[in-house]
DNA sequence: TACAATTTTTAGACAAATCTAAAAAAAATA
DNA sequence: TATTTTTTTTAGATTTGTCTAAAAATTGTA
């Protein structure tokens, strides 16, 4: 039987219980995914037996759902396009790092496997996104990058800032006053045990006070 | 009242009536809509329905449908968007002409602003599609361009190919296999009244004999 | 273990967009 | 003008994706 055709509303469901099972580790529950898809309970049962009955999910009554291999698949490719379409818009139309997220949430559903390719050797392969999230391959492979959280290195350190783990607006914002962007170099200068802040200094040059919900969600990849 | 919500379903069938109301000259019929929608005449009476609710159309029960000026301006604008795409795809993507139609229909729907704004500016502000249709400015102007058709075209005029009447794939990629572009000099040499055929000169070298169906749906620019 | 809290499913509705078949209206023609 | 043909609308269904309220199942806790 030939693939069904997947409505953009089931992308978007796949594409969540994808991200939950990354997160947690585990089964998808129906009240995560209804979080995430900012819909009732019941339309998540609903969505899940149409989705289980095309096999894209394991799907058993009050057991939590994962991803078939084909269902997994398509969330991936979904990924893929999604931060291409990031790269392109921040790379190629000048827009900022927390504008483009919405906008990918559309794009990523457009459907022609030679427009990914084409866009992926336009952007000359990009292997993350302009929040440092790895680009799957067209295999489905995802970028490993050595990296840790701001909050987990040590004081006298060197490294880069190569991803968020938080992708909101007012976050990105906050980094961007700060003049703190990927690619900025950080030097760990003073951690503050009363509430977890940190003194860096960044590229070299000025020093920055960050809070510990800031330190949590910057991730560092160590001077060598 | 803010503008409400449009669905694809409902942007589809106002640039349909646009196209109908464009090319007759007059108010779509419901039956020149199923056509051009591939829908059941049904289908149209219940969405004409909803756009005039919307007050995105002109209608009265038997009397077809003409666009609001609201109408026109989502017409106008998903037309700028298709083309402004098929010129991305073409130019930056390096798509064929006759590979880009259903990519663009996709395309035209993502709701952005800023992003066809800056899409334009990536592009250079192009004014003529991949096929030579004129490109509408963000206030919905469509450059004007002198032109005629092929078949009109007295024997000894010299003329550029720019534009096409016709965009079916089988069409565009016969006028690729006959070295025949946008852009493309063309020379008449001879018109034979038998069955409407014409001999050119393409690009001053080599000639070729050209159908009065590729005539009557090829726009000649002539050279002063 | 038994009760309480939470999660999930079921039941019943609704809006959007579509369909077929039949009725009504308008247009064409004899 | 009367009749036939064509076009348009109505009536009644269907599918997708959603909802609320209530029931059922699972999990947590006293």
């Amino acid at each position: 039987m030939a693939t069904k055709k997947i409505s953009q509303a089931e992308e978007n469901y796949l594409k969540a219980i994808f991200k939950i099972n990354e997160q947690e580790g585990k089964a998808a529950g129906n009240k995560a995914i209804s979080q995430a898809m900012e819909t009732s309970a019941a339309s998540v049962t609903d969505m899940l037996r149409r989705l289980a009955k095309k096999e894209l999910i394991n799907y058993e009554s009050h057991k939590g759902v994962t991803l078939t291999e084909k269902g997994d698949r398509i969330a991936t490719n979904l990924i893929r396009k999604h931060r291409l379409w990031e790269v392109f818009l921040v790379d190629k139309l000048q827009f900022a790092w927390d504008e483009v997220h919405p906008i990918a949430e559309e794009l990523e559903h457009i459907k022609s496997d030679k427009l990914v390719t084409r866009l992926d050797e336009f952007l000359g392969h990009p292997k993350f996104d302009p929040h440092g999230d790895p680009i799957p391959d067209a295999d489905g492979n995802f970028a490993f990058r050595q990296q840790v959280l701001l909050s987990e290195v040590e004081i006298g350190k060197k490294g880069t800032l190569v991803g968020v783990q938080e992708h909101s607006k007012p976050f990105l914002q906050y980094l961007d006053s700060l003049e703190l962007g990927l690619g900025t170099e950080v030097e760990i200068l003073e951690r503050y045990s009363y509430d977890g802040s940190m003194r860096l200094r960044i590229n070299a040059s000025k020093e920055v006070v960050l809070s510990q919900k800031v330190n949590q969600n910057l991730y560092i990849k160590l001077t060598e």
